[in-house]
DNA sequence: GTGAAAGCGCTAACAG
DNA sequence: CTGTTAGCGCTTTCAC
């Protein structure tokens, strides 16, 4: 039933094959009536061509694959990589590409990727989260010729194309925002530091410090994962250095992170301001409400698919590099709308 | 370079292109040392076959389809289809098969759908998240004979193969629970009556009132959406009632509920108990921690894939109907600790 | 065991 | 404008 080809539908509507195919893909060099006979056919006959044979002859899938490599799977308690995807697969559908999603696991799954998502004819392209793999397998990607984006700054590699939020930037204003408020001893908790984003995050930190004056205090610098328990951890080091704000890499390390001060019996934000990073659904749960950096989540996630697809339409080369603008978002954690009702 | 042909590889170890192909699927008619040539140069040139070729020549694509309908993409604030996409995905590498990622979001993609997934040879089957849409969409899928499963149980449709948990143990668990701990007054915030989940999940909390001897009192049942802001109003519309538990259709909405206790100046959980649904990341941010009901979801990703693969390898019929059963994490948000240490 | 040849369903010259 | 024909790269009878 559903199982016509194109040369039934000929047979159907009295033409050839070629006729039809012109049809589905709207050529203009066909007559306004034999047209009109076709279409009916297909509309009453509800054919849909195959795509596999659609691929196999013009060497385009219209599909493109999304690669979120192992550090990824932990977190997915971040609400960051599900919105990530959604903003991709709702510009899939705007941009009418198929999304095929590749979650790598195991350092297994890391071994059969490259197969699976090489073969040619399959994925016109792919978007790279940037993370712990990725540099094998970029190598391949580059000498195999397949049209691919870095979604994240990359570590080494360079004459590449990525995609990425300007994490400096980011930090700096937020850091400067701390500034501004007047607190003396900020504090970072940083993301991963074997991370191009937490370095980022962290450099900006370093920068807005140093920029405006305040020197920088090894003793309120800690290092995080981005996880939950890695900002209640980082909080607890970070206590007897008695920091009087906190700049998080993530929401979710600063709640953790709130967590702990909490427990150390501080006051929110009174005691101790909180700034995080991200605003995905995480920062208006805690209380005081954070404080935080939006990332441009469903933007960037439509700005990559456009790159990724003029990447396979109008080639590789040069390499595209998209920087990406954040806001701040100014709730309760760091203290500003106290500070603005007391002054 | 990577732009290899089964014929190239032939050339190259100087055989025929249908050895080459033997090889490939590890047929047995091939000789050891010709075999070994083969795969020498295999090897060598990094060739992988061409999946389009293959799909169209087998009419197998290895590849399923995962299409989570509208209401879903405003529920990605909620962990639960995040974790689930991660198990399906990961099940999916396990079995080497390709998962495609369909978030319906617009009336228009409603539209789309499927012909995007109905492409014969392209898909070898679909999960379907059970949701607003898709009874047309299920009609069709049904006439065209393609294999498909259903996560969560259909509404009206009877003939299809679907996965579940079993809700309404769960909710009568978890309710029973409340009952123990000697709770007179237990109102529930249920999920969207036009969902099958959270039908269920009432069904099972009236079940536990009325078969354990508790009247029900309809002023404490209220309509959720299984959006925190839903508990939150939910939770202000029950206050004149006075329950003494609630028992929320999901952990988010248990937050939001908890919220608007607290607001009212209840106090936790000893003014007032609650429990909740899902045990996904959230239930251990609020204070007090959720008790809550488990969703085996990790496994019951697992075996959709299992299910779907075994549809598609040995034929729809009959349907398949899975229920999953639940656990109940206690922690100290139903009060059941306290109680514990005061008795 | 191995090769030749047909065919999966579509597109795109090339004639007419 | 329309039909004929030759592939796209792979699998799979069918001979040998």
């Amino acid at each position: 039933m559903a199982d016509l080809t194109l040369e039934d539908v000929a047979k159907l509507a009295g033409v050839s094959r070629s006729t039809v195919s012109r049809v589905v893909n709207s050529h203009p060099n066909v007559k306004d009536d034999v047209r009109k006979r076709v279409l009916e056919v297909i509309q009453n006959t509800g054919f849909h061509p195959n795509l596999a044979a659609r691929t196999l002859a013009l060497q385009r899938s219209w599909m493109i694959g999304l690669v979120l490599p192992r550090s990824v799977s932990s977190f997915f308690s971040d609400p960051y990589f599900p919105r990530l995807t959604q903003g991709i697969a709702q510009a899939c559908n705007q941009f009418t590409y198929t999304l095929g999603l590749f979650l790598v696991d195991t350092p297994e799954d890391e071994q059969t990727i490259y197969p699976r998502v090489s073969r040619r004819g399959f994925l016109d392209g792919l978007l790279l989260q940037s993370g712990q793999i990725g540099e094998q397998l970029i190598d391949r990607l580059v000498t195999a010729n397949i049209p691919f984006l870095i979604l994240g700054r990359p570590h080494h590699t360079d004459h590449v194309s990525y995609i990425d939020v300007d994490n400096v930037a980011a930090a700096y204003e937020a850091v400067s925002h701390l500034i501004r408020l007047g607190y003396q001893r900020i504090a970072t908790i940083t993301g991963g530091t074997n991370t191009t984003v937490g370095l980022d995050r962290k450099q900006g930190y370093l920068k807005a410090l140093i920029e405006q004056g305040q020197s920088v205090d090894e003793t309120l610098v800690v290092e995080g994962d981005f996880t939950e328990a890695s900002g209640y951890a980082g909080m607890r080091k970070l206590l007897a250095a008695k920091p009087d704000a906190v700049f998080c890499a993530s929401d979710i390390m600063a709640i953790g992170a709130m967590h702990a001060a909490r427990d150390a019996g501080l006051r929110l934000p009174d005691d101790i301001a909180f700034v995080g990073f991200d605003d995905l659904s995480l920062a208006t749960l805690p209380e005081p409400r954070l404080t935080t950096i939006r990332q441009p989540i469903y933007r960037f996630g439509f700005k990559a698919v456009e790159i990724l697809i003029d990447l396979i339409d109008h080639g590789i080369q040069p390499p595209r590099r998209i920087l990406m603008d954040t806001e701040m978002i100014i709730r309760e954690s760091c203290g500003a709308k106290q500070k603005m009702v007391i002054e």
